[in-house]
DNA sequence: GTCCGGGATT
DNA sequence: AATCCCGGAC
């Protein structure tokens, strides 16, 4: 009886977000069968940590500039720091150049499509592995995201997720919902996805849209503890070695676009920061990460 | 000005 | 558990 309940309750929400999915996904170059599962890999290691809005000009540029695993393995790495401009996180640029040189050197050029063989590749977690399995290579798998950890958990427990990374019942909840047939189950992952990036979002959901509303545990439950906790631990940035880093990089970014060809001075790269301490501790960890080089002269330079 | 959102790696 | 970034919303 209770169960029957349960199956009824998720037939309607899989049926409402199959239609809202119908007419509002949004149309973001990389869906919809328009590209490759590169070009796919690509827009999710882009909006790893970073608003689809932003992704857009960068993905396409990028996807013009290289639009397989074989180019991006051959740019020089100044060229993809350049492109990658201010996404954030630059590490992830450097890893998707080795990840297209492993997809080069090692699988012909074609993103495998099995999920451990993602999941060994560089900068490609569990939620990227998923994400391309299911939206490029169309195979049933739970994505597992924290828009999806939160949708999940206020529309069928009425609870909010806690931060953090995932848990075990979470897992099993994504599991457990996504539905048997592998077509619905990519729609799935997609609407659910989606509604938690524009209507169901952790701080003001817009519950007077949203489709599933009506079936919603969390709104009937009068949305207990909303807003309440953060999904993670706050990070400031204001003078941390993130905005340093950025600031160092940003300025070698600007000079190779400016097609300066020799290193920053030592002196100029002296001037963007005034503690000196955290700066050469910035550039030591920027070099570290094969993100800058350091000539001889002590100039920086973007790597070639 | 301050806060918020996001996954991989070590 | 800590580290890595940025722009847009307030």
């Amino acid at each position: 009886m209770q169960e029957e309940h349960v199956d009824k309750t998720r037939e309607q929400v899989r049926a409402r977000l199959a239609a809202w999915w119908e007419a509002n996904a949004r149309d973001l170059p990389w869906r919809f069968g328009r590209t490759t599962p590169w070009g796919v890999l690509v827009s999710e290691v882009m909006s790893q940590q970073t608003q689809m809005s932003r992704v857009v000009p960068y993905w396409t540029d990028w996807m013009r500039t290289w639009p397989d695993a074989a180019a991006l393995a051959k740019a020089s790495t100044a060229e993809v720091i350049t492109a990658w401009g201010r996404l954030g996180y630059p590490r992830r640029a450097l890893r998707l150049q080795e990840c297209a040189r492993v997809v080069a050197d090692q699988y012909g050029n074609a993103l495998p499509d099995d999920h451990d063989t993602l999941l060994s590749l560089p900068g490609i977690g569990d939620y990227t592995a998923s994400a391309v399995s299911s939206f490029a290579f169309g195979r049933r798998v739970a994505v597992i995201d924290t828009n999806i950890r939160r949708v999940l958990s206020r529309v069928l427990l009425g609870v909010e997720s806690r931060g953090g990374s995932a848990t075990r019942a979470e897992r099993d909840l994504a599991n457990d919902a996504l539905p048997d047939d592998t077509a619905k189950s990519v729609i799935w992952n997609q609407s659910v996805m989606e509604l938690g990036a524009v209507v169901c979002t952790a701080k003001k959901p817009m519950c007077e849209v949203c489709p599933v509303s009506t079936c919603c545990a969390f709104l009937a439950a009068g949305r207990p503890g909303l807003g309440e906790r953060r999904t993670r631990p706050r990070q400031r940035f204001q003078g941390t070695d993130r905005q340093v880093r950025g600031i160092v990089l940003n300025a070698l970014r600007r000079r190779h676009d400016g097609g300066l060809t020799a290193g920053l001075p030592r002196a100029e790269a002296e001037s963007l920061w005034p503690d000196q301490g955290q700066l050469a501790a910035c550039i030591a960890s920027l070099d570290d990460d094969g993100l800058i080089e350091i000539n001889k002269d002590g100039s920086l330079s973007l790597p070639r």
